[in-house]
DNA sequence: AAAAGTTGTGAGAGCGCTCTCAGGCATTTG
DNA sequence: CAAATGCCTGAGAGCGCTCTCACAACTTTT
């Protein structure tokens, strides 16, 4: 257990000043290269490594980023969205050297009062917020307090809030235009309420329908909440007005619609075809294997983080809005192969 | 935006040093009822936080604890097992007013020089090591240089190691029994190498077939890594040896295990009998419903981050061994219920 | 009633870093 | 050749806390 080294003591062994050594570590410019590389050697040689804490008092940022999941309860059991998600920002933070907190509320209070744990405490440079389907209380006290965050997904209010999101719209339109090309004439939808994205992915069913001459009916549309079991009772609902296809909001709901289908004996794709969104690892293994619009989630949380940093990196620039693309990626479900 | 608050301001406001307001907050004993009062009323008012940077430099602790997953790359998207413990991790520290920081390896180098991030740079106060089916590298490491750690599972080397595991063998080993007691004859089983917890419940199958008079049959056991395909692989193997039950080491395969019993056009439980271990979501909601052997993972989670906050405050201790009791949940894949 | 112990508070010295400022030295300019 | 400019380095002042020490004001002991 050798002694704590600092930056005075690297100094002294390296014979200059802690002010050179900081410059080395911090990589500023005008620094003669044989003291550069003197002042290396010694770092490597002993191991030394900067105190974070101390870093962070007198540069006052702490190099930490904060994700936000609220609503922990149901989702991030089933769903592999946030884990995968999770793996991208935590890449990136790896990348830019960046350490990744994670904050998930379990009860009511703390989601209340979790704008305190980020506000003026200096435990946090930056925000990553996800939130799936209730509106956050506290992304306008965010935006009050100057707190810097991205949000995935795209927010109620958007104004000054930077945002990432996927092209809900065009992904359901292409979705359903899919279907009705392979000539399914009773696309119905499996859609959720409260989130923009669910709002989005409607309007894009909606839009194709009669984009392709098709009336919207609103007996073929029915609302779950992203779990499988909710995807399964809203596809029971469906059966009763003899969709013959179904463009469904997530690939959980998706797989419960199926068992729906399979347990009225019906068969996929012959009799109802289907289509997810999400593209997780599941999808894949569902017999028939799954047709879903793919969404990339994980580069949505690599721009998330290198978005939130530029941002830390240049204040008072305009919030942005980025917008990824789906892709529809074909398998049996949808009938087009076999 | 408000100018940012200090102790001396809080003090200034209430009258008294920066000393005392420093120990109202710490909750020191010897305070005057009525300064105390005042001083929390002054907090109160301005909303006043205390610089967590000043207060890790100062106190040479940062309060946040460090959550490393190795090995993302398979399973973590695949198995809801991780997020279940993060979920635990996260309520446990928030409970007691620590943040957590996820650690993520994405490659081998990060792998390799992880130990730096953790070792004098006063980043994180402690770590939850996750390990899933290859030594660590580094957990001799973090031994060495002396950072405080629990490892969830059991190590291979427990030396001086705190770890927090569940009861592999004698979950293994009643579920063994259980299907030994419905008659069952030709119980095989799906298991995972490399891993201290795949060991322990081979060595419970195996026991369990000899505690009952039956010898071990090595063409009915079959290797997996967890994940949903290699069950799938695994039982396609054993099928040629036609067993009538399978005991296997984690929902995920036990679910690709189904799979591949329904391309055999054999149902289960009458043709084959499955008992998974886990119990996670999928597990429910498979057809029929998986019987499994409960991990109360959550609960690992929880009693990791407490047991890892506790060796913090009293270091010294010896390292604690902890194992939790596994639950069997009967559903109908296991022919008890119909 | 003096000595000893308690309790509550303030002063002040760090913790290990960053960053401004000033100055030494070498190089360029008028 | 003096003056101005640029490059490199050290000194030193914080950043906002914690924690020891000292001491004043009481209370208890002898």
């Amino acid at each position: 257990m050798m002694k704590r080294l600092t930056l005075e003591k690297i100094g002294e062994l390296a014979g200059v000043s802690r002010a050179t050594v900081s410059r080395v570590i911090n990589n500023h410019p005008n620094i003669s290269s044989h003291v550069r590389e003197r002042v290396e050697q010694v770092i490597a040689e002993t191991g030394y490594q900067p105190n974070q804490a101390a870093r962070s008092l007198a540069s006052n940022q702490s190099k930490i980023l904060g994700l936000v999941i609220p609503n922990v309860v149901q989702a991030v059991f089933t769903d592999p969205y946030y884990p995968r998600l999770t793996q991208g920002i935590s890449a990136a933070c790896n990348q830019l050297g960046y350490t990744l907190a994670l904050f998930l509320f379990h009860t009511l209070e703390q989601e209340r009062d979790a704008v305190n744990r980020f506000t003026g405490n200096s435990l946090i440079d930056g925000l990553i917020i996800t939130a799936d389907n209730i509106e956050l209380p506290f992304v306008p006290q965010l935006v009050e307090r100057g707190i810097p965050f991205v949000y995935i997904g795209r927010p109620t209010v958007t104004d000054g809030v930077t945002y990432i999101d996927v092209d809900n719209f065009a992904g359901s339109y292409n979705a359903t235009v899919h279907l009705l090309k392979q000539g399914y004439t009773r696309v119905a939808h499996i859609a959720t309420a409260h989130n923009t994205a669910g709002v989005d992915r409607d309007q894009g069913y909606r839009k194709a329908l009669t984009d392709r001459g098709f009336s919207v009916d609103e007996t073929l549309i029915e609302y779950g909440d992203f779990t499988e079991g909710s995807g399964y009772d809203a596809m029971k609902l469906l059966l009763a007005h003899k969709p013959d296809a179904v463009v469904v909001q997530s690939d959980a709901m998706a797989l419960g619609a199926s068992r729906a289908v399979r347990d009225a004996d019906l068969n996929i794709p012959e009799d109802v075809a289907i289509i997810g969104f999400d593209d997780l690892p599941p999808a894949l293994l569902s017999e028939p294997p799954l047709t879903t619009m793919r969404q990339p989630i994980q580069r949505v949380g690599i721009i998330a983080t290198e978005t939130l940093i530029d941002m830390l990196q240049n204040p008072k620039q305009p919030a942005q809005h980025i917008i990824l693309p789906t892709e529809l990626v074909i398998r049996g479900s949808c009938g087009t192969v076999n």
